[in-house]
DNA sequence: TTGTATGCGTTATCAC
DNA sequence: GTGATAACGCATACAA
């Protein structure tokens, strides 16, 4: 019993200073009916007064609810993961549930830390990785009847999930340029997760009467760096009249393409048109505004709440949710 | 009892299997003495082999240490804020506890956030923006000995804390741009938590022997829309000779102060030198590239895992800390 | 080296 | 409308 120097009342304490029973004030804790208001409201006041809250562990014990909602975030945790992070948290406070955070310092450590964190909570949020469509460990949980959503998945998986359908912005993005005149639009990707980014842009190409080969196809570093990097490529390819536009991964390689563009006297959009993902903070705000992909069709934050606490509260099954994406149109293209 | 569907073995159960008291499955379940190596052994497979994991609410009942450390974020949660909670959980992870985390809506929910999240959790860290000196509730924490820490607290409070000292970093921006022959450096900032930069600011100017005077300080909203929308102002008085540098509230600010400034064919750092706060990630990607004003001496996240961990294992007083600033040149100034 | 018994603070069953 | 009592799963003082 390492002592944590607690002067904290308990609910017997309570009682007693009520000269009331410890179930009466656990009645009123838990705004059950069958007490006598004017007691009622007596017991609040006391508990208030002697500054008496529930012992969290005592109540998961006793009644098998943690009130605490796990969320296991990947190695990738960019400022839109920790948006909607803040944003589930925030719709758990409200619903008097606390939120536990656990970091997966790799997919390969996905699903242990699924494991590990699933004894603490009542339902899990995964910001997914996973590398195979099958997991012994989520497999598991469906089993249990234990309510988890997983967020953006890299593949399909036959777990309840929030999706992403990027396909469709990329494919809208590549149309767009054709349109516009564009006659050359490149693709750069970084090496991992752009499999449905590659076949949106394929399909855009397709439907514009563009026909595709490998060399659209330019694959990089991550955010800024792989933007920078990846320009005196891009440079070489449309001073050769090999390219006249580039989708890029996310708004953070634009940035870093945009600006190594600018150094080397490539104009945008006039040389080459740039076109973003995500929609970030920043791009009403450069010079030019970054034209970019964004998800669409509101917040999945709401949506993975709404399901998980729908499950725990009335036992209703997990939905999954696909979510578009399309064009917001600035300047850089 | 509103099952969860639980299926979980309990300590009983793999004692059972075993045909050991649970007194002994607790003991190696813990990592304790006084069982024969064999048994042991045992215990632990079969342990494995039920899918075995002790309840967190059951054994923080008993213990009275819960293992999970919260942490309390205020409105303004920037990336560093997600970075520095990224670090945190990470290493509690690794000490094996859980981290809970709570968003305050704004300064004034901030005691009552603190105080809610307090019966959760065996310690905590408080990104804070108390507007006060004193807490009554922080004092209560303090007098039961629950181990807390403030982070970047906008006063000096009488709390352990890991300070960041703003000053030092804004006035050796203003030396560096007078050493550089800047006759007219001016100030933007938010207006709020702004009396640190100030202060800086003008202990520079007076160093380098620049007179100060209202004027040179502007205010504005926040980040890059703040930027932004103080550009014309700032340009007006650049094109009047009445400034020749902006040192900024941060980086963002800076990004969309910049990109206005070349709209307006203001060349940078050529007419106006720019300085930002926080060495954000694109700094070194813009173009230019932003000089800005860093936190150094450290990651604050480790020294404030290391003050809790010590204290919850061993009771070690809390140390405050108070980490410097400094600049970091690149090239918009 | 191992087991027995007790209680942590709460909620739920049942009686009054 | 209210109260005695048991039980949740675990850790520990104490006994063997």
């Amino acid at each position: 019993m390492a002592k944590t120097g607690k002067s904290t009342a308990t609910i017997h304490n309570v009682a007693e200073a009520c000269g009331v029973s410890a179930r009466t004030v656990s009645r009123v804790m838990n705004g059950q009916a069958h007490v006598r208001p004017a007691l009622r409201e007596r017991i609040l006041e006391t508990a208030q007064a002697m500054g008496y809250r529930p012992d969290p562990s005592a109540r998961a014990l006793k009644s098998g609810r943690k009130r605490i909602i796990g969320i296991v975030v990947n190695a990738v945790s960019s400022d839109t993961t920790f948006k909607r992070i803040e944003h589930i948290s925030k719709l758990c406070s409200a619903w008097e549930h606390a939120v536990l955070v656990r970091f997966a310092e790799n997919s390969e450590m996905e699903e242990s830390t699924v494991e590990s964190l699933m004894p603490w909570c009542d339902g899990m949020v995964i910001f997914s990785n996973l590398r195979t469509v099958r997991s012994p460990v989520l497999d598991s949980l469906t089993e249990n009847g234990f309510p988890f959503m997983l967020v953006d998945p890299p593949h399909p998986v036959p777990y309840p999930a929030v999706r992403i359908d990027r396909a469709r912005g990329y494919r809208e993005a590549a149309e767009y340029l054709i349109g516009k005149g564009r006659k050359k639009p490149v693709l750069l990707v970084e090496h991992f997760r752009s499999g449905d980014r590659i076949r949106g842009f394929k399909k855009g190409l397709q439907s514009a009467g563009i026909p595709f080969s490998d060399d659209m196809i330019f694959s990089t570093g991550k955010e800024y760096a792989g933007g920078r990097n990846a320009a005196p490529e891009l440079i070489r390819a449309i001073r050769k009249k090999k390219a006249d536009a580039v989708i890029c991964h996310n708004d953070k390689m634009v940035l870093g393409l945009m600006n190594a563009f600018i150094r080397e006297g490539i104009h945008v959009p006039k040389d080459a048109a740039l076109i973003g993902y995500d929609d970030d903070s920043f791009t009403p705000y450069t010079s030019p505004a970054i034209t970019t992909i964004a998800q669409l069709g509101g917040n999945p934050a709401d949506f993975i709440f709404e399901q998980i606490r729908d499950n725990i509260e009335n036992g209703t099954a997990m939905k999954s949710k696909t979510l578009r994406t399309g064009l917001i149109i600035r300047e850089s293209a």
